[in-house]
This record gives C-alpha cells, sequence and structure tokens, in this order.
DNA sequence: ATTTTCAAT
C-alpha cells in the first residue's frame, strides 16, 4: 500500500485512541482489536501486510446492531479465504478479554480451522460476564495463546499499529503504573487458566 | 484487595 495513503487505509489508528483504549487501569466502554496475520513458509513466519489492520466493536448506536469486537473480525477473517493447505499465524492485540460467547465463537473458528493459530493478548480482562474464566480457559484449550498485553505488546502495537505522521520515530509513552498492572492481570490469568475447575 | 467492564443515562 502506498505510504502516502490515509491512516485508516494503512490500518493505522490515531495516538489518542490508542492510548484511550489500550491503558490497562481504565475501563472504556468500547473495544479496538489489532490484527496481524503471518504464513509460515521454510520454517519462517512471513508476515502478510493485506490481513493486517483494526476494528472496534459496533454499539447499539445509529440503530445499528450491537456486535462485540472478536465476531467482526472473524467475518473479516472468513472473507480472507485463507488457503488451507499452507500454515498461518493471526496475532491480536484487544483492548478488552474476549467475553464468553466471544470465546466459544474464536474456539469454534479454531476447530474448523486447523491451518490458523492464534494468538491473543488482551490488555485488560473482561471479567463483567459469568463464565469469563471458562471462556479464556475453553481458548488455550482449543491451542489458543491467550496473555496479557505487557510493555513489549503495548510497544508493539504502537510502533506498528499507530499513526505518527510527521514523527515516525516517536518513542511509546508508557502511562503510570503500566508495568505494575500488567504484572497484576498476568498472574490473574495465569489463576484463570492454571485452574481446572469450569 | 481495589473494578468504571464491547453503555446508557
Amino acid at each position: 500500500m502506498a505510504a502516502g495513503s490515509a491512516p485508516e487505509a494503512r490500518g493505522l489508528m490515531d495516538e489518542q485512541t490508542f492510548l484511550d483504549n489500550f491503558n490497562n487501569l481504565i475501563y472504556p466502554h468500547k473495544t479496538y482489536l489489532f490484527y496481524e496475520t503471518e504464513r509460515m513458509q521454510d520454517d519462517l513466519w512471513i508476515p502478510l501486510d493485506e490481513y493486517k489492520g483494526f476494528l472496534q466493536n459496533k454499539g447499539a448506536d445509529m440503530g445499528l446492531e450491537r456486535r462485540h469486537a472478536e465476531p467482526i473480525f472473524l467475518e473479516r477473517m472468513a472473507s480472507w479465504n485463507l488457503d488451507t493447505e499452507l500454515r498461518y499465524r493471526i496475532t491480536v492485540f484487544i483492548s478488552w478479554s474476549p467475553c464468553p460467547d466471544c470465546a466459544d465463537e474464536l474456539v469454534k473458528f479454531l476447530r474448523e480451522n486447523r491451518h490458523v493459530n492464534l494468538r491473543i493478548f488482551a490488555a485488560r480482562i473482561y471479567d463483567y460476564l459469568q463464565g469469563y474464566e471458562a471462556g479464556l480457559r475453553a481458548l488455550k484449550a482449543a491451542g489458543a495463546e491467550v496473555a496479557m498485553m505487557t510493555f513489549q505488546e503495548f510497544e508493539y502495537c504502537w510502533k506498528n499499529f499507530v499513526d505518527h505522521q510527521q514523527d515516525e520515530d516517536k518513542p511509546f509513552p508508557p502511562w503510570d503504573n503500566l508495568d505494575v498492572r500488567s504484572e497484576e492481570l498476568s498472574q490473574r490469568l495465569a489463576g484463570i487458566l492454571q485452574n481446572q475447575e469450569d
């Protein structure tokens, strides 16, 4: 894609939207999801830039049907018609971890698409709905990697999915207590994933 | 240990 095209067309998010929605200390009422795709070739993962970008959940505003970010992503992925003879790795960075229903949908996708590996990094744990722990465990059991975003992932997204306009080398500005919160959430997630009861 | 949770008021 041309370097001069609009940020949105290149799959880039503006800086403030990123900082406002991926901050792991606050509780926004919306979800953003970055995704990128790689294909296995000669034992190496080759990035496929045409399958890289981001999306947001759809709200009840404008009379639209409410949809979580994950079904929108699954629909977008289905439209790619990835070659079942090849091996793909899709990495998702999502501001809220999948709810139980979305986890189930992702699990179903993984069962039906064995040629796709899925890695999910979440900024925060969405624990509002009953059964969220079982949903996360089901994702892991289906072969997905599930982890919390740490400084490394926040910085990665900043560099790879955020539009910095003139200042391409603008460093990621971490918020206070990013690391402390990330560590807390990682410990919580580890406990959830290790727990056997469903 | 903590909570504001893919809104609605």
